[in-house]
DNA sequence: GATCTATATTCCAATAAAGGAATGTAGTTG
DNA sequence: CAACTACATTCCTTTATTGGAATATAGATC
């Protein structure tokens, strides 16, 4: 069942957090850690879980790794319709709600991403 | 963090089938058994794992437990959001349906359960 | 090419989850 | 009260998850 695989990858509070955060946009791999204050163990290997599981894609950027939801084309209804749920859900978290400030605050454009936009210089990240 | 408690309900294939049923209106533990076609025990623990963590209430009926998800006023928001969403996915899912399918044809009214609304006798029930 | 930065992977230990077999228990019926 | 029904719980084994320490790798820079 596909909607289990789903859930599982939602069912642990550090996914929780870096999806929560790739819902406002690509974003690299420091970035995400730099927002969550967790090791860099820690952020990668769960970043694999969920890559593995196809919820989020991984590119390269010169050293940088840009982790990004997939493509609205390329998202499952189910997949759709739970980060729709997540997002609802997220004003009622506190943890998550100071996510996404601490991700406003850090840098408004993550450097690599700005880079990949064209937007950006991509000297230094974090 | 309260919604990640509820993923931990939903990432479960037996527990998913499980409240998908319960979507339906209370429902005693045989007739839940039955759809499933899963073990005793198996079923039993689910059902206590979701208890334990406030997802479904129990309340017993003679010799049945009747369970059900709480009433909606006892609901959280980010529970009522879930909830919503798993019906959403349930047209989806194969397996979902097929127990819908399965529940409707066991008998449209569970015995124990229509004993609890006075409108059936509680006699026999799986 | 040595070094640095950013990230991934391997190895390992601790903890949790899943489910069966057997047993316990609450309430019912004869 | 003995037997039965419907569930729950305990004990145990297997497997999965989590995360740290150490190490590896890819690409950039000097």
């Amino acid at each position: 069942m596909k909607l289990v695989k789903i859930y599982e990858c939602l069912c642990d509070e550090t996914r929780l957090r870096l999806l929560n955060l790739l819902l406002q946009g690509p974003l690299c791999v420091c970035h995400l850690q730099a927002v969550l204050g967790e090791s860099q163990v820690k952020v990668s290997k769960h970043l694999g879980y969920l890559k593995v599981r196809g919820l989020v894609t991984a590119s390269r950027q010169g050293n940088w790794m840009i982790y990004a939801l997939p493509a609205p084309a390329n998202r499952s209804s189910e997949l759709e319709a739970n980060l729709a749920c997540l997002q609802d859900c997220v004003q009622e978290n506190a943890v998550l709600k100071s996510d996404l400030a601490k991700l406003k605050k850090l840098d408004l454009a993550c450097a690599p991403v700005a880079a990949v936009r064209g937007t950006g210089r991509s000297i230094g990240c974090c």
